[in-house]
DNA sequence: AACGGTCACAACCGCAAGCAC
DNA sequence: CGTGCTTGCGGTTGTGACCGT
């Protein structure tokens, strides 16, 4: 019964106070920032509400609990999405379509905005470029028949050239742009990205290239430099419309590069259903290219 | 140097589910 | 059972930085 009524008294307060407050919108401020570390380091999380309230934020519940899980947690995981992690969003994603906060369990320190932000702006960009739709069958190809196998190889090209150098120093930092500039988010940044995290960090990066795209209906029956051959493509007009020059920067550079080999061994017959329960036009991995992802993430379905 | 276009990302919005009362 | 609050999710928008002309 008291608990009625102080649900009662709150929702007065609230209600008064919202008219009051004018909450605040927009880019959070370094001081608002520090209020809402400091309140969650003292209480802990949740009850975002009455937290902002409770915090001095002039800020809504909402925006206090996005600005902690999307900025300013701990754990989050900032730079570049490296090759693994474009890997797996891309098997995820093809599994489990806009389910961001799912994906985003599997990718330790990214946060589904993130991820989202990620699709929006790189992978739809390049089926944009393709002229095609994002779900279209055409385009879920290209991703698991072109981008994933080579995004394999660069991952593998990326480890055995680290096994090989000595420096594991060379590992780069690249704090987002928005962080330049802004010395106490740069301190954040900094301890969570290690050269042991994120050991393909370098060749992550946005290396820009053009690549000669070749006709679709060459896709139906290719073999890759891996082994990874492509011939159970069932759909015959499957074909890019419009220019055949595409950016594939950052997803895979050489994407047709068909040079020198990296050993793997995907053959099409070993294309089988990799996952208990799941609806085999969606599987896109061998077995051996599950046990790859495995071994990259210690990966759980 | 100025300008416009593009990119990347933080933040907001609306909706729905779950829960307590 | 209805109501209101909290939380979580996915879609969308706003904005600063970058880049090419």
């Amino acid at each position: 019964m008291e608990d009625v009524k102080a649900r009662g008294c709150i929702r007065k307060i609230q209600s008064s106070e919202e008219d009051q407050l004018d909450l605040i919108r927009g880019p959070w401020t370094v001081e608002e920032d520090f209020k809402l570390i400091n309140y969650i380091a003292v209480h802990g999380e949740g009850r975002w509400n009455s937290l902002a309230r409770c915090a001095g934020l002039k800020r809504t519940g909402k925006s206090c609990r996005l600005r902690w899980l999307n900025y300013l947690r701990p754990d989050i995981r900032r730079g570049n999405i490296t090759l693994e992690e474009q890997l797996l969003i891309l098997e995820l994603h093809s599994r489990w379509g806009n389910r961001w906060s799912k994906i985003a369990q599997h990718l330790p320190g990214r946060t589904d905005n993130e991820i989202k932000n990620y699709w929006r702006t790189r992978v739809q960009k390049h089926a944009k470029q393709l002229k095609c739709d994002v779900n279209s069958k055409q385009f879920k190809d290209t991703v698991r028949y072109l981008w994933m196998p080579r995004l394999v190889e660069r991952i593998q090209a990326a480890s055995a050239s680290a096994t090989t150098a000595t420096d594991t120093g060379t590992a780069q930092m690249s704090l987002r742009r928005d962080v330049i500039g802004n010395e106490y988010a740069a301190q954040q940044v900094t301890p969570s990205y290690t050269p042991e995290n994120s050991s393909t960090a370098t060749v992550a990066s946005s290396d820009s290239f053009e690549t000669q795209v070749s006709p679709v209906s060459d896709l139906t029956n290719c073999t890759y430099n891996n082994g990874f051959h492509v011939s159970n493509n069932s759909n015959p007009d499957y074909g890019f419309q419009g220019s055949s020059q595409v950016d594939y920067s950052d997803l895979s550079d050489n994407y047709y590069d068909h040079r020198g080999g990296i050993g793997m061994d995907y053959q099409t017959s070993n294309y089988q259903p990799l996952l208990d329960g799941c609806d085999l036009s969606d599987n896109l991995l061998s077995a051996d290219y599950f046990l790859f992802l495995q071994q990259q993430f210690n990966f759980n379905m």
